[in-house]
DNA sequence: AATGAAACTGATAATCATTTTCACTTATTT
DNA sequence: AAATAAGTGAAAATGATTATCAGTTTCATT
């Protein structure tokens, strides 16, 4: 039915690890998370469908789910654990809007090729990369703008 | 006589904050280190010229060295914050020794100069940003081989 | 130099995300 | 079905960081 369930299921079973009603209920949840959410947030979501569930059974499947290769942790640095989908998915970079939060996924092959170059230039064996530009997305900047010429009281046409 | 710890007296001056022996020690500690030292780890310096020094007093006056914009903030997603210089230095990115913890500090400008464009494609108003680069070091690679070339009882020469 | 208010310090407690522990339950193997 | 292995949930533990608070120090003013 779904492949990435199947893989799942196939990686538990070589590696000698059950499945089980939590990690299913869990990893519906993930997969059909659209934003990035944290362990908090998995874990009201999962609550929904399964109300006995424990937190501790979210963090163990969701570096279940990591450690197959289905997700990817991130890190932003605010000293809480997000996650996105990585099955399929090729590698990225994010734009991240400091105000709203929202996330682009972002890749770029020409950055890509200098950060090799510039790996080489240091005699580095390049293994992954992290890159993150923070700013202002559009709406936000949108939205400041409004918010000054109404201040202002100009005219805004 | 020196002109960061002038800087970082005025800097707390202007804000009313005062200046001590302690805040003193551990401005020296950071400004004398060579390395992205750990809280812990300047905690340990520290206390070798003022033994009596508390935990909690470290962190404040990094915080404060942090706010002075002397020092920044270092986050390798390993749960551990380290320092590293920032007075009248320019910014830069990170090429990170996954096996010994050797940093390197690059800039490239050709590939910042992708990143304004990356963000501009995407009505993004860039901030900063956050590039680290992970690999092997030259010294690492090396001592792998030798390893390896050692355990295969190849000649090496 | 003395004073008093404001800021600082150090020890400790609190917080917060995450991991571990452990008694108990569920699944798999024999 | 019994034995074995793994999983679960609640609660405790951990580790980095921050807050609290009584006692101390600083600094501007007498």
């Amino acid at each position: 039915m779904n492949s990435i369930k199947q893989f799942y299921k196939q990686y538990l079973q070589n590696n000698k690890i059950r499945y089980s009603a939590q990690r299913d209920k869990i990893l519906d949840v993930f997969l059909n998370m659209e934003r990035h959410l944290s362990i908090a947030q998995i874990y009201e979501l999962v609550r929904n469908k399964y109300s006995h569930i424990g937190y501790a059974t979210v963090y163990r499947a969701m570096n279940l789910i990591c450690k197959a290769g289905i997700a990817e942790k991130i890190d932003l640095g605010d000293g809480i654990s997000r996650f996105e989908h990585k099955y399929g998915q090729e590698h990225h970079d994010h734009l991240i809007c400091v105000n709203c939060g929202k996330f682009i996924e972002v890749i770029d092959t020409q950055i890509e090729e200098l950060q090799r170059q510039l790996a080489k230039a240091h005699k580095f064996v390049l293994k992954r990369h992290k890159m993150q530009l923070f700013g202002s997305c559009c709406d936000c900047v949108k939205a400041a703008k409004q918010s000054l010429s109404v201040l202002a009281k100009d005219k805004q046409d």
